[in-house]
DNA sequence: TAATCAATATACCCATGGGTAAATAAAATA
DNA sequence: TATTTTATTTACCCATGGGTATATTGATTA
């Protein structure tokens, strides 16, 4: 064995001397960690009502601190709605390459919808009404929600045509399964006993039992 | 015909002098106007959004108006939604009340909690989170909330009992119901073309649709 | 007529909280 | 070693808005 491969281990050490890379680790880190913070503040309080000295002190530094890492606060909401939104366009894209019937692909993008809707970014979405935001971020908002219900809409229509789904009012159906699927940010406990997975596969089951074509 | 007969058009003219009991609905009118303004306000912009001297300015007077005839802030809030879950509690009397099968009242149910979803002080209940409220008002609440949530269940047991509904998870199923039948409050604009009484039937359909036994 | 009460306004107090300027310290780079 | 950059703090500014003390006016009642 060479003396040369016995430093390796040696110098994968962690070291508190960072290197470039990990430098910029750090602060992507750093500024995830703030969101997450912000997000959960925004969530169990309300986006007025949660300050931006708490969420600071909830990370131990002090609000100038989130300035040096997102921007104002409308910013840093603007950011927790799009990280959901994008988790929410992801599951959709993935749902639209999916094999299987109209039924299915909607069906298991729902269940998907679901979680999100009670994991911390997607709640902020569900919770963040346009009037919280400037005029060109709800424009923004409502564009980027929308190419989710166009999906949604989507899924119904192709499985109205594979027979998959009953002929419903598409506009209105996807209405009845986005409020049934978004309650849950409002009422799920994520430290009580059921967890997403379970609450949304009973949701989806019943609310997705008035699309399903009659025997 | 005799002449005292004659003056009873005159005494029933509008006086500027009211009586005791005109003034009582006065104010009484009064108080209805500030909390009709309150609630408008609420929703348009968000309890914490709305000042109480805009709401003032919007009825051309001062923010001291509003402390003489309702409390502070918060009970304004509270008047509000109680006023919208007094709507709810009256509508579930009357199905409980109501002839039919179980699916026929919960139907019949469901298209009036629509309807109030969509109206002023029904909106307001929805959109008030319980983290706008004091401890004490939050727990009313939830308590008054909860009533109309059982009335809801029992109409669902009964239907499942009488075989006009299929047998679904109750709790579920008013959670889903609740969901689709809540969501309008969010985006059924009352200027629009669609009156909240067709919404309601339309969603209404499809939410119940996964209830309805299977032929 | 005097005393009281109801309705309303003006003018203010003050806590909260978004946002920033400026200082410091530590590290990276030249 | 000198300079610059990054991370972070302390200390502050100031607008908003809930809430109140007090004055005013006009009607009610004794």
């Amino acid at each position: 064995m060479p003396k040369s491969a016995v430093p390796v281990s040696a110098t994968a050490l962690p070291s508190p001397f960072r290197n470039k890379a990990e430098r910029e680790q750090d602060r992507a880190d750093k500024r995830a960690a703030v969101l997450l913070a912000a997000v959960r503040m925004f969530n169990a309080r309300g986006y007025h009502a949660a300050s931006l000295d708490d969420v600071a002190a909830s990370l131990g530094v002090s609000k100038p601190t989130i300035y040096h890492y997102l921007g104002n606060k409308e910013q840093v909401l603007v950011e927790c709605v799009n990280r959901g939104l994008s988790m929410l366009r992801d599951a959709a894209d993935a749902a639209a390459r999916a094999p299987g019937s109209g039924h299915d692909r909607l069906r298991a993008f729902l269940l998907r919808y679901a979680c999100i809707n009670m994991d911390d970014f997607g709640r902020c979405v569900i919770r963040t009404n346009e009037e919280l935001l400037s005029m060109d971020s709800a424009i923004q908002f409502r564009a980027r929600k929308r190419e989710i219900d166009d999906a949604v809409r989507g899924m119904i229509a192709e499985g109205i045509a594979d027979g998959s789904i009953a002929p419903v009012d598409i506009r209105f159906a996807s209405f009845a399964l986005a409020g049934a699927l978004n309650w849950p940010a409002r009422w799920h406990d994520p430290d009580g006993p059921m967890s997403p997975a379970e609450v949304a596969e009973k949701l989806v089951d019943i609310a997705l039992g008035g699309l399903t074509p009659r025997g």
